[in-house]
RNA sequence: GGUUCCGUAGCUCAGUUGGAUAGAGCAACAGCCUUCUAAGCUGUGGGUCCCAGGUUCGAAUCCUGGCGGAAUCACCA
């Protein structure tokens, strides 16, 4: 059991015994001690005046007598204003560093295979353009997530739906067509993703002309977007497509191929992966007929023109167009339809979309909608909402040519990684292969990180023109402290100390508790950050430690540590901290290196 | 215009269900490598927590109203 909650059931205890029985709990306010004050734990004791009907001094002086009577591990406690700050017994706290030792106290909590599975969907990319960075973003919120509810105990899957079908495909597919000369990636030695794009941006350059020319012949917008050769060619192609027309399918196969290769390429580099993907193509007639079993059941209602429509009024919004008046479906159409595939595939207990905040209002209806049709677990449906990655300028514009490239930035990031490598003089005797995965590592750690500690749901800035940092609060700066303790760790072996020894009796310093305390808090931001679906608190709490350990590390030495316990403890510190730094950046989807 | 989200140091960001004197990094300046990795450590300066009210023992945090920014409100996806 954790020792806060001890404390609390304690302090509720002692309520009952002095105000007779209630729910005291929720009253109960135990938080870190300040820096400033002595003591562990603090006891804030404004909120239970009302029941103790005392003075905060008194009250706290009350509790604070209780607690170091009844439980062996509070040492003492001094009271400061409303404040009652309790000191734990040191010994607490380094049997807690013992204990941790041996029992893996990171490892995962077990988990039930009875508990029905959290789908996470993200990623969701289309086939017609390469990866950006805004994907970036969505791709290691998705891992992160991921992985942190993993950490808690609760099975996850993850599901990526492609969006590979619809007017865009087809618009790089007739570019292809037109201007290609038959010609492959391969050939082109263009990555796959970035081949079929430039068709796409050609297709748009092309059909931007038309319809100047169309208007300057007195067409209006809309009409020229209309008539515009390119688009009827397109929209021609996509009806081929919705009819299985052979040579078009096959087409579509092979430039869809070309993509993928390009994705997992990215993918590889990210270190992203699925338990299943989706395909839109397979999926989209799914809603359809949902929608049309709604209609019969007089869940929806159909319009003169036969289109059929979802009326929100009850929950203050519009109407909703589910089916278009030719009868065929919409964007929200398919969602429906592949909700209820996945819950049904999975029997899913919880299903989170990882998509960013612009879709905001679409999931708002999408489980609304849901709820209306009767599916009891619409309210399971959560959408992880992220904000945007701008631009000095605001948002990433593809027309204007301001989208920053997902595997230009990656490489970038492993290009910097490289020189500073280098500059700095490090892995001066590694093996040439250890040395590029390692580059690669921190390339790719420093860009994780530089995503994930930030809060998902606010917007971030990126700056292209300042790369992205290397020292300070940063993902390399906690790989290095990685990589220092396992440097100290193998020095320790080769001095014959053992880390699978415990110690006695060890008179911490100041620096070295707040460390250990530090350490201690883990499961409990792993727990939170799962609550809040946010990876940015274990990023922010995992650079505290990295901190905290290179202050201990400056002037606590081990090798030349005299005493025999003093020595085991700070070791076996180190390796604690290793191991969490490891499992908290794991959790952040980034690897740590040995040496750097 | 309606709805939702955001506004904290020059810049990028923290700030756990309301708690004690609001914190980091970067940038600037000044120090620390014959001593377990200097991608590190130490120090200095830097604030109207957008503004105004309200709720209470206590507000960056909750409520209301402004101001500023973003997203969204399609028979697009």
């Amino acid at each position: 059991m954790i020792l806060e909650k001890k404390i609390e059931r304690e302090v509720a205890r002692y309520l009952e015994l002095k105000c007779g029985k209630g729910n005291y709990k929720e009253l109960v306010n135990i938080q870190k001690t300040r820096q400033e004050f002595t003591g562990d734990m603090t006891l804030v004791v404004f909120p239970l005046l009302r029941v103790l009907k005392q003075k905060p001094e008194e009250a706290a002086e009350g509790i604070g007598d209780h607690l170091s009577g009844s439980m062996e591990e509070v040492r003492s406690y001094n009271v400061i204003k409303g404040f009652l700050n309790i000191e734990i017994d040191p010994a607490w706290w380094t049997s807690y560093l013992n204990r941790a030792m041996k029992e893996d106290i990171l490892a995962d909590k077990r988990r039930d295979s009875k508990i029905p599975p959290v789908i996470v969907e993200f990623s969701s990319p289309n086939t017609n353009k390469p990866l950006h960075l805004g994907h970036i973003r969505n791709n290691l919120l998705g891992i992160s997530i991921s992985r942190i509810i993993e950490a808690t105990g609760k099975p996850v899957r993850k599901v990526n739906l492609v969006n590979d079908r619809g007017i865009h495909i087809c618009k790089t597919m007739l570019a292809w067509q037109k201007w290609g000369k038959n010609i492959t990636p391969v050939e082109a030695g263009v990555k796959g993703d970035h081949f079929v794009g430039s068709f796409y941006v050609m297709f748009e350059q092309s059909l931007k002309k038309e319809i100047k020319k169309l208007e300057s012949e007195g067409c209006s917008e809309e009409e020229a977007f209309q008539k515009a050769p390119l688009m009827q060619e397109a929209r021609e192609m996509l009806r081929k497509w919705e009819n299985g027309d052979e040579e078009t399918v096959k087409l579509w196969r092979t430039m869809n191929g070309w993509v993928y290769d390009g994705f997992d390429e990215t993918y590889r580099a990210l270190g992203v992966s699925f338990n299943k993907v989706y395909y839109e193509s397979d999926t989209y007639m799914t809603g359809k007929k949902i929608v049309e079993e709604g209609l019969e059941r007089g869940l929806l209602i159909q319009k003169e023109d036969n289109s059929v429509w979802a009326d929100l009024g009850e929950h203050s919004l519009d109407e909703k167009l589910l089916l278009r008046s030719d009868g065929t479906s919409v964007y929200i159409t398919q969602d429906i339809g592949t909700a209820v595939l996945r819950h049904d595939d999975f029997n899913a207990g919880e299903m989170l979309y990882v998509v960013g905040n612009e879709q905001d209002y679409h999931f708002r209806v999408l489980q609304i909608i849901l709820k209306e049709l009767g599916y009891e677990w619409a309210e399971k449906v959560k959408h992880i909402s992220y904000g945007m990655v701008e631009l000095p300028g605001g948002r990433m514009k593809s027309r204007e040519g301001t989208v920053v490239d997902a595997d230009d930035i990656i490489s970038e990031m492993e290009e910097t990684a490289h020189r500073l490598s280098a500059e700095l003089g490090k892995l001066g005797g590694v093996p040439e292969e250890e040395r590029r995965e390692v580059v690669k590592m921190i390339g790719m750690g420093a860009l994780k990180y530089f995503i994930l500690k930030v809060d998902p749901r606010k917007n971030m800035l990126f700056n292209p023109e300042e790369s992205i940092d290397f020292n300070g609060n940063t993902g390399p700066f906690i790989q290095y402290t990685h990589a220092r303790v396992c440097s100290l760790r193998r020095k320790c072996r080769d001095a014959g100390i053992n880390e699978d020894d415990s110690f006695t009796g060890v008179d911490m310093s100041s620096k070295e508790l707040k460390l250990l305390k530090m350490l201690y808090e883990f499961p409990s931001v792993v727990s939170q950050s799962a609550a809040d679906y946010s990876p940015a608190l274990v990023a922010n709490y995992v650079y505290e430690v990295a901190k905290e350990y290179n202050q201990f590390y400056h002037d606590h030495p081990v090798l030349r540590e005299s005493d025999r316990d003093v020595q085991q403890f700070r070791l076996l510190l180190s390796v604690y901290t290793g191991k969490v730094i490891k499992k908290a950046m794991y959790l952040l989807g980034a690897e740590v290196p040995e040496r750097m």
